[in-house]
DNA sequence: AATTTTTTTTAGGTTTGTCTAAAATTATTT
DNA sequence: AAATAATTTTAGACAAACCTAAAAAAAATT
């Protein structure tokens, strides 16, 4: 039926579906940074991809996925979620701690094993990270969420997901006590360098760089 | 601390540990026919594991792991069994559908994933064939379980586990209702061909040739 | 003990996925 | 529009893990 791809097949076409998220499109060179690998690489298997007709690909343009491929990528980010979500709920591990275990769980690629899960999980839509997890036929729930930058003053929020997984984020978030679910209100923006005063769980405030603001997507309540 | 190893390296460490059990040694061709690949690529992967020191091995004798890699292997194997263990219990596999998937997660080596996933199944000392689970230092429960053929007439026990994972052995047992934890009694042996008449789940009477009753094995209750 | 058979190793080749260095193309600047 | 800079591709190499065919060693036969 579906064919299997490799590891490194899987990698590539995750990284190219998040990638052209933002613009439709990705570069080589985007590519390579998150792959941190080399642009001669890339453009090896971008040709292989393309030839496995997962990959919209001419030389010196820019690419984006395939309807296949985009199917593909689905397939590899629900794997990754849900594996994540059994970490945090089933395995006590923090949400800080599971991506890279998750990286691997995710290759293993068995319909039974995947939607197994699933259903031990009780079906769950969102990852510890607030990412929305596909189903089997790979349909997300779209989120209301936006950048943290975007939320008015004074209007309560929670945050419900982050833009990186870096560990030099995760560590500044353990610090200021911010998580996934936690309440925010903001109650200054200060122009001079776009940082945020920000009200945290009704109680402590916080002061938000402008760096930080950018990878913290909120809800309201 | 300690080293990580390949998908491959892991495979080979894996089956010459399980091939070695039987007379302590292990040949070339005895492993190569159990990877399905060729002799003379064993040649290869030998000298590459000798060198991790994880083998004793001279050319043209044959081999045995060293401490090191026996203790590689458990590791391996206690992988394994754990995901087996899950598969069944916890993602309501048959506990004859689990050894491939089992064979693709048992490579991915986190400590904290494994012992965190030990701790939520409670710490089970056998897997769903029967086998015995490793700790997380190597040690494992030695089985007071022996052949059937060794079992005496009229004698009650329970299946334990079973030689092999092969689908044809497994489509025989389900054919005849045979599964970890069935209750037999050997009624009659017949010396013409090493046939066994049994008594199962003290209802019905089933025939057993030579071949099948060795590759089962079992305990007195 | 010499010959034949079997087992194991060596030599050389293939595929996958990576790399560096150089060439080609596209984009930007002056 | 020409020159420079940045990006991308090509060419050629390399490591891991496999293969086939031939050579070497060990084991079994006569």
């Amino acid at each position: 039926m579906t064919p299997n791809y490799s590891e490194a097949e899987e990698n590539y076409i995750k990284n190219i579906y998040h990638l052209q998220q933002a613009t439709g499109f990705v570069t080589t060179n985007e590519l390579a940074a998150a792959l941190r690998s080399k642009p001669a690489s890339i453009t090896d298997m971008l040709k292989k991809l393309k030839v496995k007709k997962l990959l919209h690909y001419e030389p010196y343009k820019e690419f984006q996925l395939s309807p296949q491929g985009k199917k593909t990528a689905l397939g590899i980010v629900r794997r990754h979620r849900l594996w994540e979500y059994f970490l945090v709920e089933k395995l006590r591990f923090g949400w800080d701690e599971v991506h890279e275990v998750a990286e691997e769980l995710e290759h293993i690629n068995s319909k039974k094993l995947v939607d197994q899960l699933d259903a031990f999980l009780d079906f769950p839509r969102f990852d510890p990270h607030g990412d929305p997890i596909p189903d089997s036929n790979g349909k997300m729930n779209l989120q209301q969420q936006f950048c943290l930058t975007g939320l008015l003053l004074n209007k309560p929020a929670e945050v419900t997901s982050v833009g990186s997984q870096s560990s030099e984020l995760l560590e500044l978030l353990k610090h200021k006590n911010i998580t996934i679910g936690s309440k925010v209100e903001v109650k200054r923006k200060f122009s001079f360098d776009q940082s945020l005063e920000l009200e945290l769980d009704k109680q402590i405030t916080v002061n938000i760089s402008k760096q930080l603001a950018v990878v913290l997507f909120v809800r309201p309540v």
